[in-house]
DNA sequence: GCCGAGAGTGAATATCCTTTCGTTAGCGAA
DNA sequence: TTCGCTAACGAAAGGATATTCACTCTCGGC
């Protein structure tokens, strides 16, 4: 199931319906004021609100306490060198959906927090866990950063495709920034093929902003495809997994793929790739990590092993046997 | 400022607020219910729902689609004092048929959500634009007005006055009013003639419903005329429009016509005009204004400085022009 | 063409929530 | 101990919102 039905009713109520809940869920205006200001009873006003949150134009999330496992977390920073933890409440009985929305919650809540407004960002555009995220922050009232970067090319299947701008627009737009988009596939057949996509001018323009970051914000994949890495076209074939399980490769970030221990595994995928380097990555300053889950764990791990970020939003569940180890 | 501090109240009330927040907004019990159920009061369980959202434990966000330009008709209403605007998304490359087509749409969407039933229209029934939203409009399921009045001398060269009167009729009948026409032309050669029509008891019996009305559709003119107005016969001479734009004149409603800063340009003209008068117009409470595209910008803005409209309906373009001012 | 089900409406009202108010408890300084 | 001072609390008042109600109009079936 998608997390956000992003078709709805379609009709022209819909404008009524986010002006109607704009004003009153962001500038708390009230419903009589709304009534008066839009010519409509009261009672109407509060019928569309209703149909505003049924429809899901307004959600109202439940951020499970930020802060709570202080003491996991500190566990997690020390044993990793990990800059900040963030770990997320979520019932270990919880379906996928629910973990996503938890680590979306969670990971918005933090960004919320800790931006302040300069920052360039890059992001990994591809992720569920990302999407989760994005679909859950509330706009920045001042603006949040300064330019919002894929780090890895956005082109896929269509619908695929539009999933990743989609990410990257809202986000641009809930942080006031500017958004830039890497017009190119994630992976291609041929290097060659990469290397002229790479020439061109608005790549040229996308590379300098990579080298400029101050801040990444980026799944963490465990190396069997996700669905959306599976359906958009860009996963990697069936035997090329297999040599990377073969070479001990466990997950990846931006499509950099790395062992148990954290060190990347070099390979003929590399040169086929249209992504971040991987040194213009390790050079960013703040790499925040998003990812939970059991299927997940060995990724993690690699990622933190490895250095790949230096701040991490993970659950409960994974944030413990993390720390154990 | 950042939306959320991320310094939280540390202890174990934060377990407290995830848990009250939760039965809230996840299960819908009651605030009553709730203080049952945890032993504290009512007025406690407020407390601490009120506590959790500025926390940020609690967040309600309102996704705003695609096409609907929430903020920036938010910044427009903040920018000129409108009690509503409304942003159509027009492809900046289309030609004026489609800005036509989208913006008629648009405000018939508006009148169809906004109209309940009992308002008196105005109408300046010479406008393509009107002519558009009018001939977009369903059949209202209720009544949505009481009468329709033309706001100003809707005789012209034969075809021109069909045009005006089948505006009028049309709209009459999909709103379910009862139509008023005004049996004279919009300007005459000579203020006696104006005089004596004006006296005349048809003249008189609009007159009077031109004070009474609740609500006004207006087309917004540039200051050369329109295509027609100049095939209508009731454009002004040439020498005429001349002298106005050398008062400064950049547009008009309902044959008044304003500076760039909203000020009326008086003259001779005035008392050739058969039209509701400036003081009645303002006296008018929603006074909407329907336009858009390059060539009315500077009217627009005359229109919106001088609160000649209350509420706007224009295109994306315009209305971002309109709010970087 | 008549009927009944159904959807939608605003006014009035019932319900629910927030805030005020007077009180109490905790804490530090004198 | 006494005296502020603050924070927190519940009861109740006062506001804001959801819902009921009576009504209108449509639409589909007969």
């Amino acid at each position: 199931m998608p997390l956000t039905p992003y078709t709805r009713p379609a009709d022209g109520q819909v404008r009524l319906l986010t002006k109607v809940a704009r004003m009153y869920h962001e500038r708390g205006v009230r419903q009589a004021d709304i009534a008066a200001a839009l010519n409509i009873s009261q009672a109407k006003v509060s019928r569309l609100l209703k149909r505003a949150e049924t429809v899901g134009i307004v959600r109202t999330i439940v951020t499970v306490a930020p802060g709570v496992y202080a003491e996991l977390e500190e566990r997690l920073e020390d044993r990793y060198g990990l800059a900040e933890a963030v770990v997320v409440d979520v019932d270990p009985e919880a379906d996928e959906r629910e973990l996503l929305a938890s680590l979306g919650a969670g990971a918005a809540a933090y960004l919320e927090a800790t931006l302040s407004g300069g920052d360039r960002i890059g992001v990994s555009s591809w992720s569920q866990t990302i999407l989760a995220m994005v679909d859950r922050m509330r706009p920045f009232t001042v603006r949040g950063a300064t330019e919002v970067v894929q780090l890895l090319g956005g082109i896929g299947a269509p619908e695929a495709q539009s999933h990743s701008n989609r990410i990257l627009g809202e986000l641009a737009r809930t942080l006031g920034a500017d958004p830039v988009y890497v017009q190119a596939p994630g992976v291609v057949a041929d290097p060659a093929i990469r290397d002229s996509l790479l020439s061109d001018p608005s790549m040229q323009e996308v590379t300098r902003h990579w080298n400029e970051l101050t801040m990444a914000i980026m799944g963490i994949g465990s190396i069997e495809p996700s669905d959306v890495l599976a359906t958009s076209g860009n996963a990697f074939a069936d035997d090329e997994r297999r040599s990377l399980i073969d070479q001990g490769a466990v997950g990846d970030i931006c499509h950099r793929i790395f062992r148990a221990d954290g060190s990347l595994v070099r390979g003929a995928l590399d040169d086929r790739i249209i992504a971040i380097t991987v040194e213009n990555l390790l050079r960013i300053p703040r790499r925040v990590g998003i990812a939970g889950g059991d299927r997940k764990l060995e990724a993690i791990h690699g990622a933190l092993a490895g250095d790949w970020v230096t701040t991490l939003v993970t659950d409960l569940r994974s944030a413990e046997a993390l720390a154990e180890r």
